[in-house]
DNA sequence: CTTATTTTTTAGATTTGTCTAAAATTAATT
DNA sequence: AATTAATTTTAGACAAATCTAAAAAATAAG
């Protein structure tokens, strides 16, 4: 069964927003996607018809397992190409997501597995996400960027997700390091910092960008979404 | 100024049939697209608006400077996407074309030009075509594919795009080496296959499977379309 | 437990690209 | 040159994805 680009974005934002198995509302969706409540409720009927999704009017909607294995189909192409613009073509991290939702809606298996096998079955992409393989199974997360982790839980510093000079230089500044512990104390959505307390002890403000290069390993925590 | 997949399939159909700046017809369009006249003539409305083409009714039309210009930024995203399938996913030369039309509509220039330097820059793609530059500069044809090479015209096998063992092995029964000259006679449209002299004494026919993958140069004839 | 508010759905319209069938124009043939 | 044939364009319709505005249902509030 294929897509139309449309269905895909659909499909792809249910997916992310019902996690576990929530139920989504079309509010959510119409705001994700940038679009009206009414077109969202249009798609759902399609959606519906193409048995992707289990839905009854005005009591909201989540993807059936058939939707569920069209989603991560979506998600594994995404992730692969923002692999390959980051590791091969060069390009920022925040320069990917763009193109890596056009390229996400090329139609050809072969392409794909041909790209995987390219870049060596990587497991996680540049943004530390994981990647579904093949039959849509996803790796277990260990570690998680920081962006990502959860408020007051224990973690520690498992990878930096770059070299360079100047982000060393401010990691050495605040004290931290591979295996420091951190935990995270607030969140500040206007420009999206974070304020964490490292080592049981100092507490450090880290920009929105820094966060992103930063992964963090966490006990106790099964991986989201399977 | 941006195009949409349809757009740019229209395009690139007009472009290739005006060859040289021959007048196009309507009929020609519809069948390589494998469309409805009609839904031609909609589209040509549309691109004279958008001031790409020269255009009168029932007289025909061809593309303007602009139009040209947008085919070509097209056809270099094409040939460079299956230069990529070819080279570096382990695509075969027959099994690139539709995948490459799906990803020559993808828009980014940073994407297409960091692709262009990934690839080191090559001036033809696998099938010997040559590769716009980003200003639309495409380089001059030494070689040419002898699917493409004009009846009763002398010219010298210049290069056999590929190394498989079977290749070389029908190649050698059909006594054509590197620098053999070679001269079609005729072309037999029910299989592709190609009936050629060699070195000016053996006749041989050869399928459209081989002739895709040999190479001719030929002298005193110019690059088609520029 | 009604009334007000929010959310969701329906109804009707629009845009893009397509179609078929009929009309208009050009080309070919007697 | 007049008629036939082929090509091209118009007219009207349709499907996909979208919108706005109004109606229906669910939720919240008094």
């Amino acid at each position: 069964m294929s897509f139309t680009a449309t269905e895909e974005n659909y499909i792809k934002t249910i997916y992310q927003l019902q996690a576990y198995d929530k139920m989504v509302n079309t509010n959510s969706v119409a705001v994700t996607l940038n679009t009206s409540a009414a077109s969202v409720t249009d798609m759902l009927k399609k959606l519906k018809l193409k048995k992707l999704l289990v839905y009854e009017k005005y009591k909201g909607f989540k993807l059936n397992q058939e939707g569920k294995k069209a989603a991560l189909s979506i998600i594994r192409k995404h992730r692969l190409w923002e692999t390959f613009l980051v590791n091969i073509l060069q390009f920022k991290w925040d320069e990917v997501h763009e193109v890596a939702e056009q390229l996400e809606h090329i139609q050809s298996n072969q392409l794909i597995n041909h790209l995987d096998d390219f870049l060596g079955n990587p497991k996680f992409d540049p943004h530390g996400d994981p990647i579904p393989d093949a039959n849509g199974k996803m790796p277990v997360q260990e570690q998680i960027n920081l962006t990502k982790f959860p408020i007051h839980t224990l973690g520690e510093i498992s990878a930096v997700g770059s070299q360079s000079a100047d982000m060393l230089a401010l990691l050495r500044h605040k004290n931290i390091e591979l295996g420091s512990s951190i935990l995270v104390e607030q969140i500040f959505p206007f420009d999206d910092s974070i304020e964490v307390k490292i080592n049981n002890k100092i507490l450090v403000n880290i920009s929105a960008k820094l966060a992103q290069h930063l992964f963090v390993k966490q006990t106790n925590y099964e991986s989201k979404q399977c």
